[in-house]
DNA sequence: GGCATCGTTCAGAAAAATCTGAACGATGAT
DNA sequence: ATCATCGTTCAGATTTTTCTGAACGATGCC
């Protein structure tokens, strides 16, 4: 093999397709980034998904000009989300993966768990306030007149029951028909 | 005045009450960091979510232990998501601030259209990826078949689709029926 | 077995986000 | 007008997050 350059396709037109590849993956990460997922999630998931065949590890990190550390943990991630599956390839020891091109798998495996997890530990700190609240009727510091405490009770119940819808919406399939 | 701690309220019962609300205020803050909004953010929210009466900006900086120039970029965040109003007082010319504790108004007025604004420049991308692929179809690397372009150009429409679709949900007032 | 290569882990480096103190303009009180 | 106080801004410091190189165990090949 007489190539040498990172790049394994061997291109005749270096083109403004490649570029544009280049800027799809940014995007891809700005993306996740902007939802508090972290940059390379979405660039390596953007890779994958203009990618119609599998791509061993290596070949990621070089694409994404990272080490091979970072894709490794990164496409772990990704796997947990299932955003990108394990694709063994006869013959070849390396891990191959490619993307998961159906969203709504994404959608209802990886992204709604994720989200109910997070809103999880929310509703529990809001039940348990609650909880100290109410038992604790009296505790409250002198400069607390009675309506204030009603007022403070009344809004953990409004967070407590808006949770506890929100989650019900996100656990029954109810969103499956908008996908 | 002879009071000298840094909580304003006089509490005759330092009790558990101060320690939840922290808490609450904590777990504020780590949800809002989840979703990648910083944790200022959902502190001072929760802050304000759990006091009956206005706020003055030096008080939350001295609640929430920062400074004050952290909390007046912060407060202006929570009113650009529309979170938090600006309560004029009488003869104070101080800025007062209460939280909005109408949860629609925060996600119709805030979330939905930081949301939308987020997914936005992804499928503007999304769309230029897929004009470029069409419009330079020859373009390709040699190593590309027509049918890994034709998978391609299949993904990006899809990925347009989805976009559209989802835009159309988050601006629509569809959701309005859930909360 | 010996060797080469793969993926993972982790301490420390590098980068990014966040926070702050000081300086400033604005506003109202005296 | 003078002064005190408020909110804002911003360069620099601090903290947090992210990334990497080196070391390691595992796995397949010879």
């Amino acid at each position: 093999m007489p190539k040498a350059a990172p790049s394994p396709s061997s291109d005749l037109q270096p083109a403004s397709w490649e570029r544009e590849v280049r800027r799809f993956i940014d995007a891809g990460g700005n993306t996740t980034h902007a939802f508090g997922l972290g940059r390379l999630i979405g660039r390596m998931f953007a890779l994958l998904y203009l990618q119609p065949g599998p791509l061993s590890l290596e070949e990621i990190a070089a694409r994404l000009d990272i080490s091979k550390a970072s894709a490794s943990t990164t496409i772990r991630q990704l796997e947990e989300w299932h955003a990108v599956c394990h694709r063994p390839v006869e013959g070849d020891r390396r891990d191959y993966y490619e993307a998961q091109t159906d969203f709504r798998v994404i959608v209802k495996q990886g992204l709604l768990p994720g989200i109910r997890q997070k809103l999880g530990s929310a509703g529990t700190q809001i039940a348990r306030t609650l909880d100290a609240e109410v038992s604790g009727s009296g505790q409250h510091s002198a400069s607390q007149h009675p309506d204030e405490i009603k007022i403070i009770r009344k809004r953990l119940k409004v967070a407590r029951d808006l949770h506890a819808k929100l989650d019900g919406i996100l656990s029954s399939r109810l969103l499956d028909h908008f996908l």
